[in-house]
DNA sequence: CTACAATTAGTATTGATTATTAATAGTAGG
DNA sequence: CCTACTATTAATAATCAATACTAATTGTAG
């Protein structure tokens, strides 16, 4: 009942880790495309379901986003650009939730919890700032 | 250039408030079709898009989830079952926002955070502790 | 009134994801 | 090496929320 690696799912795993990225299904689908070029879109979706599933990665199900798989299966939190759709990790210490703590005044038995931080990245930043010297 | 309130946009946000729930667009399409039966799915769907642009309404975007519209446009943070997909605010203090400090060592500009805890509703728990028992 | 702009109902389309299916490949015994 | 079985795949169809389109209707400002 353990997952076998075949060649499809080892490729996927391999360059979802390789480029330390948090990749949409279809990204990855291009990337490992060029390596095998008769890979399905689906099986590419089924994998990192699969994978993540196992433990193996992460899925960021990030609001009113694609999906997108994380090389890291900790739980961490991300930071998002609303300009280029970029995905970073955020490095916040998830000891002391006070979240978990005031949600159990409501009467939930809280499982985790989910920090999304929504900004604009440095790029996105520069070139809006070029952008407004033309003008 | 300001919104025109027609009927079927008043009965959506009236509705809407009403209940104090945190809807979906067809869950308030159904709640509405029966005070209006004309009105369309699509209807709905415009107008909860156009309250929420204006802040009358705020829009919860929950990660891999259907959006949601919310009475209360304020900002605040949620937390959701994960079985019967009921969502519920949060009354978290949203002025000392470690998040956001942070989020600055990584070079983005931040404007706001999102914060989701999950869990199970007090009313999940009692169904699956009957069902328990019933074993 | 008249002309224009906004809105609507109804429907089609989109786009991400999941399901289906027939073909292929891996595996464990004999 | 065979055989039977299971998992996986490629290709494609189906799903489903959300949005786009379109012709008809309604509100508004002169
Ligand atoms: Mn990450
Ligand atoms: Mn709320
Ligand atoms: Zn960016
Ligand atoms: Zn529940």
């Amino acid at each position: 009942m353990q997952l076998r690696m075949t060649n499809q799912r080892e490729m996927i795993l391999r360059e979802l880790v390789k480029n330390k990225q948090h990749f949409t299904a279809d990204e990855l689908y291009d990337i490992v495309k060029k390596l095998m070029p008769r890979i399905s879109l689906a099986t590419v979706y089924r994998n990192l379901e699969i994978l993540s599933e196992a433990g193996i990665i992460g899925k960021l199900e990030i609001s009113g986003r694609q999906k997108r798989f994380d090389y890291d299966p900790e739980d961490h939190d991300h930071i998002y650009c609303v300009v280029c759709q970029r995905v970073d990790n955020l490095n916040i210490d998830r000891t002391g939730d006070e979240a978990k703590r005031l949600a159990l005044v409501e009467g939930y038995a809280v499982s985790g919890y989910r920090l999304e931080v929504i900004g604009i990245c440095q790029n996105c930043q520069n070139k809006e700032k070029a952008k407004e010297k033309k003008q």
